[in-house]
DNA sequence: CTAATTTGGTTTGTGACACCAACCATTCCG
DNA sequence: CGGAATGGTTGGTGTCACAAACCAAATTAG
C-alpha cells in the first residue's frame, strides 16, 4: 500500500532486490524489471500525491472511469479484502470523488459511481501519469517503444 | 506503499491507469509499463508476504545485504522519512533480522546490520523473486530478454 | 573557549490502509 | 419454509507513512 508519498520526487527508490549487486553496466532482465517497476511506482505515487491521493485510490478511480462497479468487483480488481474496499470508497466518498448508489440487482449491494469531480480528477491524473511516463520513454525511438510495449504485453499475457 | 498483501496470489492487480481503456490487442508503451509495474509489484508483494514481510522491509534488507547503513542513508535509499525508517528498523529488529550497533563515526548515529537470520531470509527472498520473474519472462527468447533489459536500463538512466 | 546552530535518531500524534472475524440484511437453494 | 450463502459494514489489530517536537551529540561562529 501505498499511502501518500511525499519526498519521492527526484530520485525513484532503488529496488529491494539487486541494489547491492547491480552491475554498473546494464542490468540483467530481472533487476531491470524490478528497478523499472519501482521507478514507475514512484511516478504513480508522485502524481497521486499531487492530487492528495494514494496509488490505490488512483487505481480505484481508474477502474470506475468506464463503468460503475459493485464493491466485490472493485475488491477483485484491486486484489484487496472487501473491508479494505469499504474504507477506500468511504474515504473517496468523503472527498466527493465517488458515490454509492443502490444496486437494482440486489438490495444488499451498492454500485460505486464516479462523481463529476471524481471524473475530472481521474482524467487529470491519467493525463499526468501518461505525460510523466512518456517523458521517461522519450529517450527511446518509436521502434524501441513499440518493442517495449510488445514485450510487456507478452509478459502480461503469461498469467 | 506497501503493507503485507495476502490474497494477491493468482491475479496481479490491474493498474489504475488504462484499465478501462486497455486495447484488447497490444498495449501502448505507457499502459504496458504501468501494468507491468503492478505485475512485478504483485510478485514482490507475494514473496514478501510468504516471509511475513512487506515490500518495504524486503527492500530494507536488500539494501543491507552488502553493507551496513546508517538510518539516514536507509531513508535516502528508500525515499522515506527518517521516522518511518526508525519504525521499519524497529520492526525488523523485533524479528531479529537486523541489529542496531553504535556508529564509530558519531555517537548520535547507529549502524544497521543484518543478522545471520536476516541474511538467510534476504537470500531466500531474492532467490524467490528472481525465480518468479524469470518464470514471468520465460516466454521471451534470450534475445528478447536482453532487449528488455537494455531498454529498461536506458529508461532508468534518464533520471 | 563558549554559545548558538545543526544534525541523528527517537517519540508522539495522526491518518491511511491492509487483513481477520463477526454481524445483519438480503438472496439463493433444497 | 428453513438453512446456507452472500454483500457490505463494523470493530479490532498492526503496519506504515509523514509532521512536529524532543534530546544528545557534533559542528560552527565569534
Amino acid at each position: 500500500m501505498s499511502t501518500r508519498l511525499s519526498g519521492m520526487t527526484a530520485q525513484p527508490p532503488p529496488p529491494a532486490v539487486g541494489e547491492g549487486s547491480t552491475a554498473d553496466d546494464g542490468l540483467d532482465v530481472v533487476d531491470g524489471l524490478v528497478q523499472l517497476s519501482f521507478h514507475i511506482q514512484a511516478v504513480l505515487a508522485q502524481v497521486a500525491a499531487d492530487h492528495d491521493l494514494s496509488i490505490t485510490q488512483i487505481r480505484l478511480l481508474g477502474i470506475l472511469r468506464d463503468r460503475d462497479a459493485e464493491m466485490l468487483q472493485l475488491a477483485g480488481h484491486l486484489g484487496l479484502d472487501k473491508s479494505s474496499v469499504t474504507g477506500l470508497v468511504t474515504r473517496a466518498e468523503r472527498r466527493d470523488l465517488v458515490r454509492r448508489v443502490p444496486s437494482p440487482r440486489d438490495r444488499r449491494a451498492v454500485l460505486v459511481t464516479l462523481t463529476s469531480q471524481g471524473r475530472r480528477l481521474t482524467s487529470d491524473g491519467e493525463r499526468r501519469i501518461r505525460d510523466r511516463i512518456t517523458t521517461l520513454t522519450a529517450g527511446l525511438t518509436k521502434t524501441e517503444q513499440g518493442t517495449l510495449a510488445a514485450l510487456a504485453t507478452r509478459i502480461l499475457r503469461v498469467r
